[in-house]
RNA sequence: GCGGGCGUGGCGGAAUUGGUAGACGCAAGGGACUUAAAAUCCCUCGGCUCGUAAGAGCUGUGCCGGUUCGAGUCCGGCUGCCCGCACCA
């Protein structure tokens, strides 16, 4: 018996599946369609065990879709934009294009190797002119629209990437990729008003049964909706020129007004920079408190600062009550109104300034059963429920019932609005960089910002950008932004920003559906595809990717572009595949491969395996090639084959929790796949089965299908393996040639075909079966076959496990109860003890109380 | 600080609506085959106690308590780890 080799069966397949082209996805046909794919990969150069994971899930759910009738669409691509390819250019000296383009071709390679089920007709990369054409003609229809505009505003800048930065790509104020400190600059930039549609995202997450909570409720937040009151503080003296009708401030908590004992500006508020410009020590102040970091570090230590500004205004319920107005280096412009009313008994924050500036502290919410003679607030604010008290027309209220009544008080004096604040912010699209999609506009000094028409587009990149020095490559091309304007013909100067990468993600499975249409998205195959069935992705993408394209989706529908409110119906996150990471002495990152670990006992040590050199053992990371901790799934192709690969990937850990990487799995699922092909390999025993024994494989039989079914079903890919393993384990006890055992063959190539693709083919041939495996219907199992009908009841005395009875399946109370009683070892058990209870739960167990 | 999640053998991890805890795999040990090794196949494998043995008993899912005939699963408290957000008024 010839041992399996997968160098020869594997490429056999992969070319047998091109040449029927059966992955291919048609557009409109009558099957139920289902559209599965995963985040399209940075094409870093190199597949790591990651990726094959990620993929490998998304396959299995293809393959098994597939089977099951539908029209499946599983498409690939590649989000070929970003920076990397801007850095190697400048180490390099070479085109980032054609960096990234040997990237795609190697990784591509790689992909293909792998097996997946993907239709590669329909392939796109984000950098191809084409596509960054059709993108730059729906940015110019939201342009027009005013969902895309300009300001200028305090924007995240990072120091070392030079480039602007979303808040969402901001990470305990750091830049998500260089991990500098973010710098806040003012400038003019490019913003897509998600805004707008915060409430829409907020509700649209209700939509999503099939999404994670754990994302969902980080969308929730990162929205961050709340519900106040915006309203103003009018002057007690002279108002400051350009707010007549006083200080606005938000708040979401009105029923505190009468606590109020001071009210605060941000540094960088407007009325701040007005009152700064005739008081230089206001000025010195703001300036102090820009050079404060953001860092998380930062915050938690920042003493708080204020400056009082001398001016005064009205308390909205007693106008004889007058409050000082400072400028506080804890109020933030970005939120609410960049305002506040401070009221130190009921906010920690406010508490802290007004100790240290010696300002009133008035409690008015009184905690259940304190005496409202006595009350006071020392260092910690009373945060929590309780009765007003001390605020006129409020007292006796609960909180709720006194923010109603305080809001309707301030609406009937003209004074503010009841008010709905969200935390998220405007998306800030440009970047100073030079390898992104081009901004399609000019710039005119006669017609200011023109768009360029669409027939013109794509605006493309040029060849030869020059990467050696930092900053914006395209900026300092020598003729590139050099044109005319569209409108009057006289010179202009193209825009030279770019998108984020973002952008370029935030739409590109709606391109999957016609990747040639004219128009950026063929609206009936769209009709017909979308929403995207299951999408399977890392969790890192939480907040920025899924709010991103969910966003992009309901503008692009409002534009009549699709049809769709979201995006992905069906949102699976994956773990991560970690890795230790390893460095030399000097701090140089090592490859893995390059290490090796000796235990001594209960201690383990790295040594670099060429010379032996002492290596340090760093945290363990997600796989990135800067930290080289990267495993590639070659090397465990190359010795066992692609399907122990992708079986191995899948094995042992559940897919949505983070696997620590370690080739120790392999042996399994190679073994499995040399213990499978061996079953189809034999020669059947020519014995006939006897009838007790047909039985058993038949019922083994159709409880692996109805278990690896369910398993997948479920998104239980290690629980589908061990199934696997156990039902060849059965098989294998059946040597006896016959219908049964063709039954149980049969079925085992089509179960294990979604994880061990060539496999099933090689094993489907041999078993004489027409067509390929992967375009045979799935295996359909029996109820009663799957099911028993002779049942091993455990029988518990007082909740402990005492003996077993066999019962027919789906036997009553009595009867079982009767078996139970009748059984001499329980009898002799039940001795000297009078039966108080006896608890039948059908098919399961049997307790009996006693004592 | 706020929000969320998770603690099961030497290891990765199984366990329907509460119903035989430890499936399946890895590692380890023993055996078969072999001149030998690899590969393959078979057996054992949470802990403790008793027994020459077959076996029997006790205990056991981070800790303490509760609900229940019955808890890894539900409830309350504690503890440890992980993730997200964070001066958000």
């Amino acid at each position: 018996m010839p041992r399996y080799n997968p160098k020869d069966v594997e490429p056999k397949w992969r070319a047998a599946w091109d040449d029927a082209d059966i992955f291919r996805a048609e557009n409109g046909s009558a099957k139920p369609k289902y559209y599965v794919m995963e985040m399209f990969p940075y094409p870093s150069g190199k597949l790591h065990v990651g990726h094959a994971r990620n993929y490998a899930m998304g396959d299995v759910v293809a393959r098994f879709k597939r089977a099951c009738g539908f029209n499946v669409l599983h498409p690939m691509g590649w989000d070929a934009f970003g920076l990397p390819a801007e850095n190697a250019a400048a180490e390099r000296g070479i085109d980032p294009a054609e960096w990234t383009h040997a990237n795609i071709e190697a990784m591509r390679g790689e992909l293909k190797r792998l097996g997946l089920s993907i239709d590669w007709s329909r392939e796109l990369a984000t950098c191809d002119p084409a596509y960054c054409g059709k993108q730059q003609a729906w940015f110019l229809r939201l342009w027009k629209k005013g969902l895309v505009y300009r300001k200028e505003g305090l924007v995240n800048w990072d120091p070392v990437d030079m480039t602007v930065l979303a808040n969402e790509q901001v990470i305990d104020g750091r830049g998500w990729r260089s991990d500098a400190p973010v710098e806040r600059r003012k400038l003019t930039q490019w913003f897509m008003r998600i805004t707008d549609y915060a409430d829409e995202l907020l509700e649209g997450l209700k939509t999503l049964p099939r999404w994670p909570d754990k994302v969902k409720l980080m969308q929730e937040n990162w929205i961050g909706k709340s519900q106040g009151l915006r309203m103003d503080f009018p002057f007690a003296g002279a108002p400051v020129a350009g707010f007549e009708d006083g200080v606005s401030v938000y708040t979401t908590r009105p029923d505190t007004l009468f606590g109020a004992s001071f009210v605060a500006l941000a540094p960088d508020h407007p009325m701040t920079a007005r009152l700064a410009a005739d008081n230089p020590a206001l000025a010195a102040f703001i300036e102090d408190c820009r050079k404060g970091g953001t860092s998380e570090a930062a915050i938690e230590t920042a003493e708080k600062l204020g400056f009082d500004t001398g001016l005064e205004v009205k308390h909205p319920f007693d106008p004889d009550l007058k409050l000082p107005v400072w400028v506080a280096n804890f109020i933030l412009m970005d939120y609410g109104t960049g305002a506040i009313f401070g009221c130190p008994a009921h906010d920690q924050r406010d508490l802290d300034f007004s100790r240290k500036y010696g300002l009133a502290v008035k409690p008015v919410v009184l905690p259940p059963g304190a005496d409202p003679a006595t009350f006071e607030v020392a260092n910690e604010a009373y945060v929590d429920g309780g009765r007003i008290f001390n605020s006129g027309f409020l007292d006796g209220l609960d909180i709720e019932a006194a923010k109603a009544a305080a809001i309707a008080r301030i609406e009937g004096l003209g004074l503010g609005q009841g008010a709905t604040v969200y935390r998220l912010r405007d998306w800030g699209i440009a970047r100073q960089r030079g390898w992104g999609c081009p901004i399609p506009v000019v710039h005119c000094a006669a017609c200011g910002i023109v768009a360029v028409p669409e027939a013109d587009l794509p605006v493309a990149l040029p060849s030869g950008l020059d990467f050696s020095r930092p900053g914006n490559a395209l900026d300092r091309h020598p003729t590139w932004k050099h044109t005319t304007c569209p409108g009057c013909g006289g010179p202009a100067t193209r825009e030279t920003d770019t998108l984020d990468t973002f952008v370029d993600s935030a739409w590109y499975f709606d391109r999957y559906v016609d990747t040639t249409a004219a128009e950026p998205i063929d609206k009936v195959a769209a009709d017909y595809w979308l929403p995207v069935d299951q999408y399977i992705g890392g969790v890192e993408h939480a907040v920025l990717h899924l709010l991103y394209a969910r966003f992009v989706t309901k503008a692009l529908r409002d534009e009549g572009m699709l049809s769709t409110d979201e995006p992905f119906a069906g949102l699976f996150t994956q773990g991560m595949v970690t890795h230790e990471t390893y460095r030399r002495q000097s701090g140089e990152w090592l490859d893995p491969s390059d290490v090796e670990i000796v235990t001594e006992g209960t201690t383990r040590r790295a040594q670099l395996k060429a010379t032996g050199e002492v290596v340090v053992i760093g945290d363990i990371e997600k796989m990135s090639k800067s930290k080289r901790n990267v495993v590639s799934p070659a090397d465990m192709a190359d010795t066992y084959g692609v399907d122990a690969a992708r079986v191995c990937v899948l094995s042992d850990s559940p897919p949505e929790r983070d696997v620590q990487w370690t080739s120790a799995g392999v042996e399994g699922a190679w073994r499995l796949v040399g213990r499978v092909w061996a079953e189809f390999d034999a020669e059947p025993v020519l014995e006939p089965l006897d009838a007790a024994r047909e039985v058993e494989l038949r019922r083994a039989t159709h409880r692996a299908i109805k278990a690896v079914t369910d398993a997948i079903e479920g998104w239980r890919f290690n629980s589908a393996i061990a199934r696997l393993h156990e039902f060849v384990g059965v098989v294998r006890r059946f040597p006896e040639g016959g219908l049964c055992r063709r039954e149980a063959l049969a079925a085992l190539a089509r179960l294990i075909a979604p994880f061990a693709p060539h496999l099933a083919e090689e094993c489907w041939e041999r078993l004489g079966e027409p067509g390929l495996c992967a375009a045979a219907p799935w295996p359909v199992y029996d109820p009663k076959l799957a099911e028993d009908d002779e049942r091993l009841l455990p029988v518990q005395i007082n909740g402990k496990r005492r003996g077993e009875i066999r019962a027919a399946a789906g036997a009553s109370e009595a009867e079982v109860e009767k078996l139970v009683l009748d059984d001499p070892e329980i009898a002799r058990r039940l001795e000297g003890l009078s039966i108080r209870r006896v608890i039948v739960v059908k098919d399961r167990i049997v307790n009996i109380v006693a004592a």
